[in-house]
RNA sequence: UGGGGUGUCGCCAAGUUGGUAAGGCACGGGAUUUUGAUUCCCGCAUUCCUAGGUUCGAGUCCUAGCACCCCAGCCA
């Protein structure tokens, strides 16, 4: 698979970056999850950004929790998240939390405070927002704004130390409260809760507040390029200004604490810069509705695989490599986009056509008979496994005059362009030769319940006979050997492109596709049997299917289709 | 009506110091094919949000508009 580089407005700044001699050369960065939910297709793109920058440019990334809000987040999350990027096919440098700085953010607000940069402000949550001004109004000064640097300190340290109620003060940055970008009228920078964090336990009641930490985080780890989405853009001066006035690459003493931890980096000024995030139509990725989805029992858990998130995408048998060409494709840029659906699906049937073996499987079966072979004739068929890669080899296939084939593949009146079998017409059993349709069998309803054929002997494979033309090939499975599997037919959860769009009292519960999961008995031709988890395979004619992660045993087969295979017939069929 | 962004083919997206519109997906046509798959050809923006301007020459520069997205959490 080619995963040729696409050039982007990121990889070009880095480039200039790097041959100014920014950083001495060095690039590194990030990917920073806060630890409240699981990760999805869209945060993989911002995981394929990060770690591969850093990758193509010999820097490293790291994974960094964002764990400043003990009160939203949960430890759960973040194993998930470390087994999602790994299977991702990423590896970290270092794996940290902005919590292993609470210290060094601490000492920040202090250094703030005395230099009469930062307050410790009484107001209560909804007198801030009145404080605040609108949009097109400037705001007012909090009338704790003007406390003496000492006071400051004073109530800071007693914050810290618990002496306040929850939400009772903030550590308030002072910039500007009639600045027009909002993130500059003085916001907070810490704020009280008395909740126990998943990392430091009950070390701290004072937290700090996002763009304060992340900014700090950053030079700290001596990230180089801080990328991050869109909405971030207005905050992007805060950034700045936070850097600028602590000065954290030459100011030892605020990152002591972490050298007295054993934790040893070279902090260094980085530079945020945005990029959209990842939108795919037909399926929705707000944490919000994937939680819905869920908590509603409108999907069956994290992992469904009809879920957008990573975990999902694993279980439908997405490969990682068609998740990161996908986006690499997509490219980025800061144009907000929403991709197609079948740019994905282009993505994994690429990695699945190249590597996965051919199987043959039967979904819904007809019976056949073949009727000029004796009853207990049984044969074993050689097959190569891939049409292309002989690297692949080739396995045994087991063949009586009793098979199953699909029944879409016989027609007692074909429409036109039909390639398949009808009544007295022939086409050749993938591997066998051709048959002819001698007889229909039917029930007392009228349906057909099993074809009688005969097979030309003299097309059987390696005979000259065989290279004789027919209009189609189907495939087949031997009745007497074939397993029976559940297979489960994944198709996309919502039945509209956008289903966040809500514009015509509509909202995306509304747009559910009731055939997102089907639910039929197969069989599967024998090599199939005793396999592993998570395999793999196309099954050919019908598309691309792997054993389920967690459902499959050998003695109860599961497989989910992945993808079904392009099908120009049944697109001109629909048309 | 404040601030920050973005507008190149149906969907993404390249477009070097202005030199005469890459690529992918989708779509249409054809060839090969014991998967109507794959592969392979061919086609698919006289035009770059609009209108002016500068220039021998503009998607790229200037001016004026228009459209869309984000921001008023002690969330991230």
């Amino acid at each position: 698979m080619s995963e040729s580089v696409v050039n982007h407005f990121i990889r070009s700044m880095i480039e200039a970056d790097r041959a100014r001699g920014a950083h001495g050369g060095r690039v590194a960065t990030r990917f920073p999850p806060e630890p409240n939910g699981y990760l999805h297709l869209g945060h993989a793109k911002s995981i394929c950004l990060n770690f591969g920058m850093a990758r193509d440019f010999g820097g490293t990334c790291n994974l960094r929790f964002d764990d400043t809000n003990p009160a939203k987040e949960d430890i759960e999350y973040v194993n998930a998240i470390q087994d999602d990027v790994r299977w991702l096919g990423f590896e970290w440098a270092n794996l940290l939390h902005a919590s292993d700085y609470f210290e060094v953010f601490y000492l920040c607000g202090e250094k703030l405070i005395q230099q009469g940069l930062a307050y410790v402000c009484d107001l209560s949550a909804d007198d801030v927002r009145a404080y605040r001004g609108t949009l097109t109004e400037p705001g007012r000064n909090s009338p704790f704004r003007e406390r003496s640097m000492e006071e400051n300190l004073d109530l800071f340290r007693r914050m810290r130390a618990g002496e306040f109620d929850d939400g009772a003060r903030t550590l308030r940055a002072k910039i500007d409260m009639a600045s027009p970008n909002i993130n500059l009228r003085d916001p907070a920078l810490y704020r009280i809760r008395k909740v126990s964090h998943q990392n430091t336990g009950d070390t701290w009641c004072i937290y700090p507040m996002y763009d304060y930490a992340h900014c700090i985080s950053d030079a700290v780890e001596g990230i180089t390029h801080s990328l991050c989405t869109l909405e971030f853009e207005d905050h992007r001066p805060l950034y700045d200004w936070c850097l600028d006035q602590l000065d954290i690459e030459h100011d030892l003493a605020l990152t002591a604490p972490l050298r007295e931890k054993g934790l040893h980096m070279t902090p260094s000024r980085s530079r945020q810069t945005e990029f959209a995030r990842g939108n795919l139509d037909y399926t929705v990725m707000s944490k919000r509705k994937l939680i819905a989805l869920v908590q509603d029992g409108l999907v069956d858990g994290w992992n469904d695989p009809r879920m957008p998130t990573l975990s999902g995408a694993r279980r439908r048998g997405f490969p990682p490599a068609a998740i990161r060409t996908f986006w690499e494709r997509m490219g980025y840029s800061k144009q907000v986009a929403t991709i197609e659906y079948s740019v994905l699906e282009a993505c994994v049937r690429e990695v699945l056509d190249a590597e996965a073996s051919r199987r043959l499987a039967v979904l819904d079966p007809l019976p056949i008979e073949i009727i000029n072979l004796p009853a207990e004739h049984r044969e074993t068929l050689r097959f190569s496994n891939h049409p292309k890669d002989e690297a692949q080899g080739t396995r045994e296939v087991p063949f009586s005059p009793r098979l199953y084939i699909e029944r879409e593949d016989f027609a007692e009146v074909p429409p036109k362009g039909f390639h398949r079998l009808v009544p007295g017409g022939e086409v050749r059993l993938r591997g066998v030769g051709i048959v002819r349709c001698e007889d229909v069998v039917k029930n007392d309803a009228g349906d057909v319940t099993e074809l009688r054929v005969s097979l030309d002997t003299s097309t059987r494979p390696g005979l000259p006979g065989a290279e004789r033309k027919v209009k189609g090939t189907i495939h087949w499975v031997c009745a007497h050997s074939a397993i029976e599997a559940e297979v489960r037919l994944y198709d996309r959860l919502f039945d509209v492109p956008n289903p966040d769009d809500d514009s015509d009292g509509k909202t995306y519960r509304d747009h559910l596709n009731p055939g997102s999961k089907r639910i039929v008995r197969g069989y599967l031709e024998a090599s199939l049997a005793n396999l592993a988890a998570e395999s793999r395979f196309q099954f050919e004619r019908l598309g691309y299917f792997v054993s389920d992660r967690f459902d499959h045993t050998a003695e109860k087969p599961v497989f989910n289709r992945i993808v079904t295979l392009r099908d120009s017939y049944a697109k001109a069929a629909k048309s």
